[in-house]
DNA sequence: TTGTACGCGTTATCAC
DNA sequence: GTGATAACGCGTACAA
């Protein structure tokens, strides 16, 4: 592998002259820089960039840390991501944790050992001590699923009135027996989510009835059977409110193996219109979160947190929405 | 920002020391390594990784470049590699290509640069010219989709026979109306799933007409469209050969959407058995790759080029399976 | 058992 | 305009 030594010996001149060129110094003459360009081609050289970077301190490299890839709700999120980080010439890398404190700790070590400049962080396990040990020295923000509570800066959707809104239109659809299939581990969102969904029964002098909020695995054949036990409650509900569209199609399949048709006899309602919430039969009415604008803005905070690392957090809020597709319209008809 | 200075001034030894402690070196004297420990704690110390490595010449980060994170089809082949590279110490990041040929150049960079050691490849859109003359130099391997003919070490399934598997099945079920849709772009599968359905075709003297060759966009949408234009031909098709999941259950909306039952009317294979195709209505019928083996594999071929560059390449193929669900039993009732 | 000193490949600060 | 040379943070002969 040449070095810049080797290019340097081979156009008779010095390493810092081709470094010059390397780095576009105006001050290099015409002739020298051609000459030192056609060596660099003639050996194929690339700089080393660890020694590039060990001696700017920085690696133009930002790291995604996503907890699975099972997921495509965050592949749109990336794209805003890549598409703000690359005015300022990054390169997004992602790691994947699989919700696994360990691995987590692991890719935060690219960033304290100077191989990534910055995180954006979905669905952090670490404690939120840990995280903001970490954010006090390091460039991170969290994006989507953040610590409720932790001092690092976040942008998100208001969960809360997300699924307020969801169930509220449920309500308007003239459902009284409503269900909600939730995760049962405590994510910041289920726990919006959940705030969101006894808020807006509350406010209609709804009662939830405890065999109402059922609460289960973030996969689609827990959602099955969620659908299978909620049914066959005595009184059973007439709309089941999902926290995720994955697990949306699984309730979809339970009640129609049941006999029962989604958006007449049931209504369902899931969350993150992911790819799936478009092409399931029926199409899933579900609430959208701004992904690639949310992309755009975790990647803003970070860029400045590079560049400042005392910039002030920030904690935002984008606006969700809620899509209405075939599977809510039972009561309207 | 501690540095191993830092470390050696205040444990009053050398750096040299320091660095023995942090590498495990039996033979630092206990007292002086406990001594030394503890001032690490004290400044929360952590290696820079750009000065190891660059005085090492290693990461011990691997890359996997994907074409998109809008598949769920290579999460798992992830956890395989995974699964092989951390055995021998290596770390995981994913680079998203977007199938544009000059980020994957960009991310090419983080191996000539020796920011990874080396890299395991998805559907790499450079030449082929270009992507063996990178081989010749660094660590790769291809896995899944790679360019036919290139003298660069891959593990895939075979496509051919696997599409022929699939047609032959829906030929046993009594078709011979059968068409395909494919993706419109040359993919080396999609090249060979053609070939593979030419030859089922062929071996049971079933001729194939123009119109059933169907080529589209790799997306549920289109996958819809092609249903609707396939089954308004005057001979229209009893069965479609998808060769992705994605379309396939375009098809089958677009197909229900014109009355007809899928499984009943018209049948529908996918290809991928991703995770959609358990959960849709119909489930469907595809076909199963061994993604988890397939990063397994991809990763012990690019452990043993990492250890000895000129490993002598390999071209892994392995077994695919047929997974019959609802979406086919047309005929056979 | 520990310390000294050099080199990894680059950039940046001086001189000239 | 260009060249020496000192850093960047670390690992490792070699010496002690």
């Amino acid at each position: 592998m040449a070095t810049i030594k080797d290019v340097a010996k081979a156009a008779q001149v010095s390493v810092a002259t081709v470094s010059r060129v390397l780095n576009d110094d105006p001050k290099v003459k015409p002739d020298t820089k051609q000459k030192v360009q056609e060596v660099i081609e003639a050996l194929n050289y690339t700089p080393n960039l660890l020694g590039r970077n060990l001696r700017r301190s920085y690696t133009k490299n930002i790291l995604v840390l996503l907890p699975t890839l099972s997921n495509t709700f965050y592949a749109t999120i990336i794209k805003g991501i890549r598409y703000e980080v690359a005015k300022a010439g990054y390169n997004v890398m992602v790691g994947v944790t699989d919700l696994n404190p360990d691995i987590e700790r692991q890719n935060i070590r690219l960033l304290e050992t100077k191989l990534v400049d910055g995180i954006i962080f979905f669905a952090p396990q670490i404690s939120q001590a840990e995280l903001e040990e970490v954010e006090a020295c390091y460039p991170i923000v969290q994006c989507s699923e953040y610590i409720q509570g932790s001092l690092v800066s976040w942008v998100s959707i208001d969960n809360q009135k997300a699924a307020y809104d969801a169930v509220n239109y449920l309500i308007e659809l003239g459902h009284t027996r409503i269900a909600m299939v939730t995760s049962k581990k405590p994510y910041t969102s289920s726990i919006l989510r959940e705030a969101g969904f006894r808020e807006a029964l509350q406010k209609h002098h709804i009662n939830l009835a405890s065999d109402y909020l059922y609460k289960t695995d973030y996969i689609p054949s827990s959602g099955m059977q969620a659908a299978h036990d909620l049914l066959s409650l005595k009184e059973s509900p007439t709309a089941i409110f999902t926290i995720a569209d994955s697990m949306a199609v699984g309730v979809i399949r339970g009640i129609e193996d049941l006999g029962k048709k989604v958006g007449r006899d049931v209504d369902v309602i899931g969350f993150d219109n992911t790819f799936v919430s478009k092409i399931y039969h029926p199409t899933l009415t579900t609430i959208s979160q701004p992904r690639f604008e949310m992309g755009e803005t975790a990647a803003k905070l970070l860029l400045n947190k590079i560049q400042d690392i005392h910039a002030s957090k920030e904690y935002v809020t984008l606006a969700h929405e809620l899509v209405i597709r075939e599977s809510t319209h039972t009561l309207k008809k």
